[in-house]
DNA sequence: TATAAAAATTAGTATAACCTAATTTCGAAG
DNA sequence: CTTCGAAATTAGGTTATACTAATTTTTATA
């Protein structure tokens, strides 16, 4: 039995969106992040349940199944997986690869998938620190530490991101943050929890706690 | 504007047999090929006329416009690249590639296609000796004659075979048959259009003459 | 605790892509 | 030139996935 790309996208929204509410996904959460109206998403959900993928109670929240879980690490391993292949391999830019993973994450060839993997060396993470799971769909937690609850004087590693967007990603590019940087918090701002950073080159910058809130740090 | 997979199915079919029948394809022929009822097929031609992606008159047969031969060979270019990359990159064996082959062709990327093809030289031919469009839509016209159609006496070389299915491929290489193999026809055979050859290795086969129609040579 | 706002679901509708059964049109054979 | 079988289309139905409007349930607040 195999699952429609739009099963699977709600399968991995539920995942993904689980990570911060683990007793429960709610419909209007799923319904914001795919973008799609809240019946909608009630309906769907009444479909992944009578699949055995989710485990739903009217009006209450959802979880996954493990039959549902390992259809969502399938999903975010091939998203993670051809990311990488496309940095890695096509050059592409860190900020250019999410909407074709979005595509190619629906590809169905298990074979393929671990070819992948070889291909690239079976790479534990992403071009954006995210963990890509094992075959065995297994996968490793992400630091859970943001940039803006680091003390100051403190020094710590950019280990991924949260926001994806191209807006975000290219922003931090002109910051010269990458992946591995390491930042020194020089000074936190009580009056708009801003944060100034100094980073290798030397140089003080100025972050918002916006930023700060998506940048994972070890 | 972009068109679904299904759209691009039919369009591709449509094209691929309109190569046999340059005047007008039928309903029945994209119903077979497909394997959807012919109402099913009737539905979709007034779609894509809508569309103007066919030419369609009423009980009459279709052909491609320009902007539907563009989607087309689109999607021919790239069902191509990716078999491709799968067999030299992937180590893939040429009757394993088809079925993703299927899945990939609808990714939608042009930079990722021209990242593909530059990724593995620009080839002019897919692993089946099929020729691949170019970026501009070219595409070299296939060679005409099948190992059926050729002389006693005369030698000829393998360029592409016709069907692609894993049982005909794999029949081929357990003959150590493949692309760009020399063949010499030894004897035509009356009685049932086989045919006997004679390979490199000085070894005489016989074939029978569906497996000879199969093979284009030059 | 009563009520109002928010969240979730149900009801009813639309579209793409499929199906079977019925009907229409074409083309070949007599 | 009529007739009949094949091909094509139309009619009517189904499923997956969307939507808006109406209703129900939960939750938060007075
Ligand atoms: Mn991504
Ligand atoms: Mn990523
Ligand atoms: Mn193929
Ligand atoms: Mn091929």
């Amino acid at each position: 039995m195999s699952h429609s790309q739009t099963e699977e996208n709600y399968l991995k929204a539920i995942y993904q969106l689980s990570q911060s509410h683990p007793d429960g996904v709610t419909t209007k959460s799923i319904s914001q992040r795919l973008n799609i109206k809240a019946p909608t998403v009630s309906d769907m959900l009444k479909r992944l349940s009578a699949k055995k993928l989710i485990r739903h109670a009217r009006y209450k929240g959802v979880t996954l199944t493990q039959k549902g879980t390992k259809v969502a690490l399938t999903v975010i391993r091939k998203h993670r997986l051809w990311e990488t292949f496309l940095v890695e391999k096509f050059k592409f830019k860190w900020d250019e690869v999410h909407d074709i993973a979005e595509q190619l994450e629906h590809i169905q060839s298990p074979v393929l998938v671990n070819r992948l993997d070889e291909y690239l060396g079976f790479p534990p993470f992403d071009p954006h620190g995210d963990p890509i799971p094992t075959k065995e769909g297994l996968i490793n937690s992400r630091y859970e530490k943001t940039l803006d609850q680091i003390t100051e004087g403190s020094s710590v590693e950019i280990v991924s991101v949260r926001d994806h967007s191209s807006k975000f990603l290219q922003y931090l590019e002109s910051l010269s943050i990458q992946i591995g940087t390491r930042v020194k918090v020089v000074r936190r701002i009580d009056y708009d929890h801003s944060v100034v950073i100094e980073t290798d080159d030397q140089m003080e910058k100025s972050l918002s706690h916006r930023v700060c809130a998506n940048l994972f740090v070890k």
